[in-house]
DNA sequence: ATATAAAAAGACCTATATGTCTTTTTATAA
DNA sequence: TTATAAAAAGACATATAGGTCTTTTTATAT
């Protein structure tokens, strides 16, 4: 479904936000251990989502990834988009270049359903939302 | 979230039953015309199909792809299987290796209902299914 | 000031998906 | 039996996703 640069993205970002709140700053050979994913592609990762302004970075001795603090809850659509693209949401599932209510693929609505029931998923689910699964224990990182 | 190769194959299935209901046996140029899928690929795409014996071919004059008579109804799943492999609807949505109920991703109830929405439709909608709904002028292939 | 530890950047590499071109095989019609 | 029309096959070509390596920049501690 979600391509692999995507899903280390949301793992890191699951990651920083946890480390975060023990008041740590991890960098991005720290993050690719933990969340198991290759470690200069993550650094690359990250840095399109700090030009994204989905986190925050700063260099130099002590620096890391971080969030700055009140920071409004970062939605799974938010880092989809910013990584897959914004059209990820809006192409038929058939295939077709141009389909619409008024000339639908004969996959229209039974895939409009689908894509919506995902569409609505990750607007619900938050980094922190994730993170707070995580502490509480009902969910793995696979590491932490 | 199928891939082109995939969705080509879905059309193609669906035009070769059309044109099988006309008594046509079309070939792979006709099809990718129609369907409007590169031609070359097209061919190696149904080739594909017809080793996984998801339709039939024959060489030589007169040739061209057809369903043998009592075909089964051939769901999407299948064709979904065929050409991204068998694991497209078991993966972990969050990208672990190892995520199941006693050791859940902080995604995996949320993301097995949107999986399992799409798994029924797939499993639901036919090649035939579609087929009926453009004949019957509800749906488009984009052309005929 | 200098050493150090960190991210950023840029050049590259690899694998996979997608797509094209040419040749071979095979069934049919003339 | 030969010409023809079709799929099959194989060798390429291109684009994109995924991944690595090296150098540069920058913040901090000494």
């Amino acid at each position: 479904m979600l391509g692999k640069t995507t899903e280390y993205a949301i793992r890191a970002l699951v990651y920083i936000y946890i480390q975060n709140m023990e008041g740590e700053r991890p960098g991005f050979k720290e993050i690719a251990k933990m969340i198991d994913s290759p470690e200069q592609f993550t650094g690359k990762v990250l840095q399109n989502l700090a030009r994204a302004e989905l986190v925050s970075s700063m260099k130099g001795r002590g620096g890391g990834f971080f969030f700055n603090e009140p920071t409004n809850p970062i939605t799974l659509f938010k880092v989809i988009e910013a990584i897959e693209g914004k059209e990820y949401f809006s192409k038929c599932g058939f295939g077709l270049k141009r389909c619409d209510a008024n000339n639908p693929c004969p996959l229209h609505d039974d895939y409009a359903y689908v894509r919506d029931s995902f569409f609505k998923m990750v607007n619900e689910k938050t980094i922190q939302s994730l993170a707070n699964k995580i502490n509480k224990r009902e969910a793995t990182l696979n590491r932490l």
